[in-house]
This record gives structure tokens, sequence and C-alpha cells, in this order.
DNA sequence: GCCGTTTTCGGCCCGACTGTTTTCAGTCG
């Protein structure tokens, strides 16, 4: 048995001790053992002694060496034959919690959503003490949408919703500051819902104002700190705006960005100096309240760097804290190596492209439209190539200190063959080879395909390669040990493609490439001007794998860059 | 259930909101 299964019957058991109304340090412990787990870098096989591991005890250690003996948890076994299979599920209805459905199972025998809307619908709900009609009514009304909403919302549907939002604060002349928070600032693949931080002196007339402008299908919580909606549109998310004063704004944008087991870690920090953290500030032994003007003074007043959003797990963090200079950061990037022009698909030309990049201050860049193959993308034939470096060397010229390489993404086809001659390949600056096609090929084939690419001394780069598309597709399954020994191999670099439907290579993978010492570049693979932006998310990203910039090709100045191709 | 230089008991992060109450429990993040 793995970790992973481990962890998952731990989170099980937690479950079903919620379920009985346990107490809730208890069920929090089996969590934190299963967090301990995971967050140990070693396997299963590799810890000797579970038990040296902060959180795990003897209880759970019992139930951790039980499952890798037997295979199952006689406790769990214990839990599911007290507890109907019907209840877990009831837990995801919003309002209720193990102690609720606990009740509603005792007292009136309900154990699936079936029995509980039944009992809603005769009035049996309301009778029961600490029920009443109203929330017999909201059961009611959850039940109709239980199980067809998504439970989580990717990266890229939430980035569009956010986009939407900062649009519409940005009118809110009362707002002094705000700033997205919680898990969509941390940039996690998906997240439950959307939280917003907002500072301002005029708390009622800013809640007055988002009420009238959000676009909400619910209002489902108002009070003086916080505006809680359920977003227009199909499967669309739910939106919480906490409201403090300018004064709390640093802690408050702390405390609602989490995550909630970094939250944890440093007010244990805090406790253990006499202080207390909340989202208003930093409580002294004498009870007065201290605050920040950011962040980082707020981290500063722990003795510890400025945490990026995307570190804060409540664990690396606090232990690699002063390696935190050297990640990649968005002020780092000087290129863009994957982009379309019109030639294939993209939406501008290249002197658009060209001159956006410029303005976003970067030294270099590539134009890599796609090769014939990918026809749906209009590809370029080689002689359509030619003509494109004609116009990328016209732009060039006009330019002092701002090179447009010449490049290609082409597609490894089907049969493993490169869509392009090598004589076509020589003459570009920069060659990325990329799967379009075939994704259901066994890995075996999928994997030749690649090596194929890989072996080429023209191609230069693997763009996102594992093709996945976030919560739409996994893409084709590639053997990443294998891919990343090559990639070293033959000295190639692997893309962490920054576009939010991809995130590819993510981050599990992109550690796996550190430590192999593969160079990687962040490239936004836009194919419009806006969509330069995404090299801000893909460096975020690139931060939760602990990357330094170093590591990444497009933080190299021109002449490194183009030294590392020619002497590749 | 876990933990411990205040160590084998007593605390475990902290606060808002809602709906139920009439001072609070449950849920949520």
């Amino acid at each position: 048995m793995n970790k992973n299964q481990v962890v998952q019957i731990l989170e099980k058991i937690a479950i079903y001790l919620e379920l009985q109304g346990a107490n809730a340090f208890k069920i929090s412990a089996y969590r934190k053992a299963g967090a301990a787990l995971e967050n140990d870098p070693r396997s299963m096989d590799e810890i000797e002694d579970v038990t040296a591991l902060k959180g795990i005890g003897k209880g759970t250690a019992a139930v951790i060496s039980e499952l890798l003996e037997t295979g199952v948890s006689s406790e769990l076994e214990q839990l599911k034959s007290e507890v109907p299979v019907g209840l877990p599920p009831l837990l995801k209805i919003p309002g209720l919690g193990g102690k609720k459905i606990a009740k509603l199972y005792a007292e009136l025998g309900i154990d699936s959503a079936e029995a509980l809307k039944t009992a809603c619908e005769e009035g049996r709900v309301q009778q029961l003490a600490g029920f009443a009609k109203k929330t017999e009514e909201k059961i009611l009304k959850e039940l109709e949408t239980f199980g067809k909403r998504s439970e989580t919302h990717p990266v890229w549907q939430l980035e569009e919703v956010i986009r939407k939002l900062d649009t519409i604060l940005n009118t809110i002349e009362e707002i002094e500051q705000f700033s997205v928070a919680g898990s969509y600032r941390r940039v996690k693949e998906s997240s439950k819902d959307v939280d917003y931080m907002i500072s301002t002196n005029e708390a009622a007339k800013v809640k007055e104002a988002l009420l009238e402008k959000v676009d909400a299908v619910e209002v489902i919580a108002s009070g003086d700190t916080k505006v809680s909606v359920i977003l227009q549109g199909d499967d669309a998310p739910n939106v919480d705006f906490r409201i403090v004063e300018p004064i709390q704004y640093a802690t408050a944008l702390h405390h609602f960005t989490g995550s909630k087991e970094h939250n944890v870690r440093m007010r244990q920090i805090a406790k253990d100096r006499g202080e207390k953290i909340s989202e208003y500030g930093v409580e002294q032994a004498d009870g007065s309240v201290l605050t920040f003007e950011s962040e980082a003074a707020f981290f500063n007043h722990f003795d510890l760097p400025f945490i990026p959003p995307t570190l804060r797990v409540g664990t690396t963090e606090f232990e690699r804290y002063t390696d935190i200079e050297n990640l990649v950061t968005i002020e780092d990037i000087r290129a863009d190596l994957h982009m379309h022009t019109t030639w294939s698909d993209g939406a501008h030309t290249v002197e658009e492209m060209g001159n956006a990049l410029i303005a976003k201050g970067y030294d270099y860049a590539v134009i890599t439209d796609h090769s014939q193959y990918l026809k749906v993308a209009n590809g370029l034939t080689p002689e359509r190539l030619i003509a494109q470096h004609e116009e990328i060397h016209a732009f060039n010229k006009k330019q002092t200190d701002f090179h447009l390489l010449r490049g290609t993404e082409m597609d490894i086809l089907p049969d493993g063959l490169l869509d392009f001659d090598d004589e076509v390949l020589a003459n570009l600056d920069f060659v990325i080879a990329s799967i379009h096609s075939s994704f259901s090929q066994p890995q075996e084939q999928i994997m030749e395909r690649l090596h194929n690419a890989l072996k080429n001394p023209h191609v230069d780069m693997i763009a996102h390669p594992t093709g996945r598309v976030i919560h739409q597709r996994d893409g084709y399954n590639p053997d990443m040990e294998q891919l990343i020994a090559w990639a070293k191999q033959y000295n190639k670099i692997l893309e962490l493609n920054a576009n939010p439907y991809r995130l590819d290579l993510c981050v599990e993978h992109l550690e796996m490439a550190a430590k192999a010492g593969v160079p990687v570049a962040i490239n936004t693979d836009a194919h419009a001007i806006e969509q330069l932006r995404y090299m801000d998310t893909g460096t975020k990203y690139a931060q939760k794998a602990w990357l330094y910039k170093d590591m990444i090709v497009n933080t190299w100045s021109f002449e490194k860059f183009m030294d590392f191709l020619e002497n590749r």
C-alpha cells in the first residue's frame, strides 16, 4: 500500500469520526497524521519509524502499520459498520457538518440524501432542537443542486472571473486597496471559491456597491465585514468579499490568503513569543494590537522574509526560508520563448507581438508558430516559414536592444517522425517539439516519439510535456522519469507552459526536473498579446516547486541564452 | 489522538456569520 492510499484512509477515518460527532481535536489528529506523511519527501518504504514524524503518535502509527501489513484498517472497518454509507456525502451540503448530520441520523434515522429530502418535505427536520424552519428550507434548496455543482473550479475558469471582478472593484471609489486572496492567490490549480480582501473607511458603502454591481444569483451572507455571493452563470463559483479598515489590510490579506496550515504555523510561532495573530493584527502580551504596512512587514516582525503566497503550505516555507531569495520571480524574466502569430493560429502579427514584448521589458523572444502538420492551426510549410523570417528580420532591423528570434513549434507526428527536415530546422534559432495528436497511443509509443525529438540535435525544447489540460484531459501520460533522464542526457530544455489551462509541467514534475538539473523555460504559449500576462502565473507556479532563477533559461541574458543554444 | 525545558494532564489557531437562541452551538475558512 502506497503513501497516498494510507493518507486517504486516515482522511476517511477523520470523516467517519466527524459523522459520529467525535472530539474535534481527535478528528484533526488523524488529518494531521495524514499531512505529516504527505509532507515527508520519502516514500512509505523509506520511512522506518512513522512515530518519529511530528503529528503521528501511538494511535495513528498503529493504524498505519496495520494498513501496511494487512491492507485494511480495523478501526475504519469498525467505523463503517457504525456509520451508514449514505452519510459521508451529506457533508458536502453547505451548512451541514458532522454534528448536525449525526443528530439527523440519531433522531430521525436519516441515512441518505434521499431520506433527508423526504424528512424536510414532511417538516420533520424543523422539529429537532437546533434546527428550525430556515434550516430546513436551506437544506431543501441545497439538495436541489446537490451533486450537480462542481466542487472545485480550475484556475483557467477563475482567471476569467477574477479579471471581471477586478474591473468592477476598480470602479468602487470607496475602496482603498483590494486583492484576490485564498487559494487562487496561492496559484492552486483549482479552488473551491474566490476570496477577495478589501480595505476601506466606508464599509457600508462598499458593501452596498458590491451588492449592486456584482452579478450574483444569490447572496449567501451579508454581514459587516463579509459579503458572500454565488455568481451568475453556469457552474459559477462562490465569491467571498472581506471588508476591513486600511490599517488591518496587511494582516487580513495574509489571514485570508492562507493556507490554513500556514496560518496555524504562524499562530504557533506568535504564541511561542507571547503574541496572538488574528486577521486584525498581532496582539501583544499587554493587549495592544500591532498592525503592518504590508505583508512583508508582518513577516519581518516574526524574523521571516516575505513568504510568497505560492509557498504558504505550512511546512517547507518555514524550513527553507533562507532559500526564498533565490527563487524565480516575474522581475527575473527576460524573454518568452513560445508564442504564436497570425502566421498560424495567433491573433496578432509578428510586429504587434514584437512591440508588446518590448513593452513588457523583455530583452529577447522567439516567434514559434505551428508547423505544417497542424492544419487546423494553419501550420507553416517550409516555404511560409522562410517568408516569415523576412518579416522577423525586418522587425529586428528596427530594434537596437531587443532580439526577436526565429523559431517553430514543430509537431512530433504520430509515427514518431518530425514535421520538418533537418535542413529546415538548421535555419532556425530555436526549435520547440510538441505532441498535439494521437494522445491515446500506448506509453512506449509516446516515449518513442519524444525520444526521436530529443535525439535530434536541432530540437531545443519540449513544450507542454504531458499535454494535460487542467480538469479536462490528462494528456498522453509520458514516463516522466525517463523523459527527464533523456532531457538531461541530450541537454534539452523542458517547458513550464504558463497557460492556465495547462501549467505543464506540474509542480511534482518540475521538482523532478530541478533535482535532475534539467533546464526549464517558463513560456506563455500566447496566441494573443493579452495572453503574455500568463508569465506572471507561470513564475508564481514555478515557485511552488522551489525553482531557482538560474535554473530558468529565460531569466538568462541574451548572450548566455545564445551561448547555451550553440554549445549545448 | 498528539504533545511536552510550565511534561502524563490539559490544551490543541482564531474569529465571523447564521440560525437558533436569550447567551450559544455549529459551520466555515
